[in-house]
RNA sequence: GUGAGCGUGGCUCAGUUGGUUAGAGCGCUGGGUUGUGGUCCCGGAGGUCGUGGGUUCGAGUCCCACCGUUCACCCCA
């Protein structure tokens, strides 16, 4: 039996990684010109540090982290996502005193263990966008519009929902009023309904069952019950948005499943995914900094599946990168392949993308491999070239090729060769 | 954790009511006279039919278990 990777974890093979590599760089673009900066931190952390900020009675803490003691026997988790890691690096280097904000974000791989599914892995990436340091709802605003300037760069057929979940004056007197409404119904709600109005109650309002939906027409909405700051908040959040030209909807209904959020949440929800509706989603989470020992200051954030981004993009719309000269170096014979060999590093030195055989393939496979590595010239470096110290050098879209003499000195020959193809990739 | 579908060469799949040496396409590889690719032609390598039991004279084809995978529930980016 051959060693087989993990059940939820995923190679990226290098014939989708360009995918990757476009997502990330229109991102980090994107993000720095918002302000952000980059921030890497580990995978590893104490597992204190997710149980402080996700919740205690989760279904991430409680039954999806990878934990594990260490070899010193302190219990440490790999980080099922992103922003408890980065406000401790915050809160742990002082960088409140840097400046009156900090903008972060960082990207790289999560890990919960959870069934796999369309959309959804166990070791999975994110990037995650922290605006720590102003309570604004304009700053809201400003982050959904951050994230929804890379939709549109991915040109992705996304859209936004938003809606305020309250803070701790006014979110419990909801809850409560909540969960009398759903104790009346529970003969008329299905079993996880019933479960979920003990365990997390704004969770019931999204359940998927159309019986139970029909239950809930006149339930209680949080956004009735938003205490006056919680209320005037999300109206400036909105009409941040509405100056800004973004089109959302708001989704009373809408839940999240980490506990530290406040106010504002959003998510970026796509139809394009099968069960799995969200691409992105975040929201603001004040508290949650004094809560992990640090000043209090307020933040907002979100983060965006990578897979899932991955899944959505069309390959079609990334432009081909811009390619280098492409060469092939074909030799026959062990003098021709000695010479070649220092040629194609020459060339490289140049900046020219060059490949060659080692393998002593006939002229005919060498050509097919020329052609496989979709090079558009060729150098052939057989004897009679080498005799007469000189090279052929083959177009392989229009077929010409011509004969170019190789001096003595290497380095000039290069930049020869070089400039030959350059000029000529440009034009075509 | 729950449910359903699927597991045949690197990839995508055929394999009739269980019956002799398991097939195709793509890919890989060699060749089509002496040193030229992409098309075409010919040849080659590559599979203990997920694993282990069972039924049967005989199983890729039926039954059971396990494993893997996919999708969905739960939950979530």
């Amino acid at each position: 039996m051959t060693v087989k990777g993990l059940k939820g974890f995923k190679d990226v093979l290098p014939n989708e990684v360009h995918l990757w590599q476009h997502i990330e760089n229109t991102a980090r673009k994107i993000f720095h010109r918002f302000g952000f900066s980059e921030i890497k931190v580990p995978i590893l952390e104490k597992t204190e540090l997710f149980a402080r900020s996700i919740g205690e009675a989760t279904d991430i803490v409680e039954k999806e982290m990878y934990t594990f003691p260490d070899r010193n026997d302190i219990s440490v988790t790999m980080r099922p996502e992103g922003t408890a890691s980065v406000l401790r690096a915050y809160i742990e280097h002082g960088m409140h005193v840097l400046q009156s904000g900090q903008r972060l974000y960082t990207i790289g791989p999560m890990f919960r263990y959870e069934r796999p599914q369309k959309g959804r892995l166990r070791q999975f990436h994110q990037m995650s966008v922290e605006a720590i340091g102003s309570g604004h709802p304009r700053v809201d605003a400003e982050v959904m519009a951050m994230a929804w300037t890379l939709m549109e760069a991915l040109s992705l057929n996304v859209s936004l929902e938003i809606n305020s979940l309250g803070c701790r004056e006014c979110r419990p007197e909801f809850k409560k009023a909540l969960v009398e409404f759903l104790d009346k119904r529970q003969d008329k709600v299905c079993a996880d309904c019933n479960r979920r109005s003990k365990t997390n109650p704004l969770r019931v309002l999204d359940c998927k069952s159309e019986n139970c939906q029909q239950q809930y027409v006149d339930a209680p909405s949080i956004l009735d019950h938003l205490c006056g700051s919680c209320e005037d908040h999300f109206l400036e959040v909105r009409e941040g948005l509405e100056l800004l030209g973004i089109h959302y909807s708001v989704n009373s209904r809408m839940v999240r499943g980490l506990d530290y959020y406040t106010r504002t949440t959003f998510e970026l929800i796509t139809n394009d995914l099968g069960a799995q509706n969200a691409v992105g989603a975040g929201g603001r989470y004040d508290g949650l900094l004094e809560q992990l020992g640090g000043q209090d200051k307020p933040g907002v954030g979100f983060a965006v599946g990578m897979e899932r981004l991955v899944l959505l993009v069309n390959e079609d719309i990334i432009k081909a990168e811009k390619r280098k000269p492409d060469v092939f170096l074909i030799t026959l014979g062990e003098d021709a392949a000695r010479k070649g060999f220092s040629l194609m590093h020459g060339l490289r030195g140049q900046g020219a993308k060059v490949s060659m055989d080692h393998d002593g393939r006939s002229m005919k496979s060498q050509m097919k491999l020329a052609d496989k590595h979709g090079a558009r010239y060729v150098i052939i470096l057989g004897e009679d070239e080498l005799a007469n110290n000189e090279a052929l050098l083959k177009n392989m879209v229009s077929g010409e090729q011509e004969t170019v003499a190789l001096s003595d000195d290497m380095g000039t020959c290069c930049t020869g060769i070089y400039e030959r193809i350059r000029v000529r990739t440009i034009n075509t």
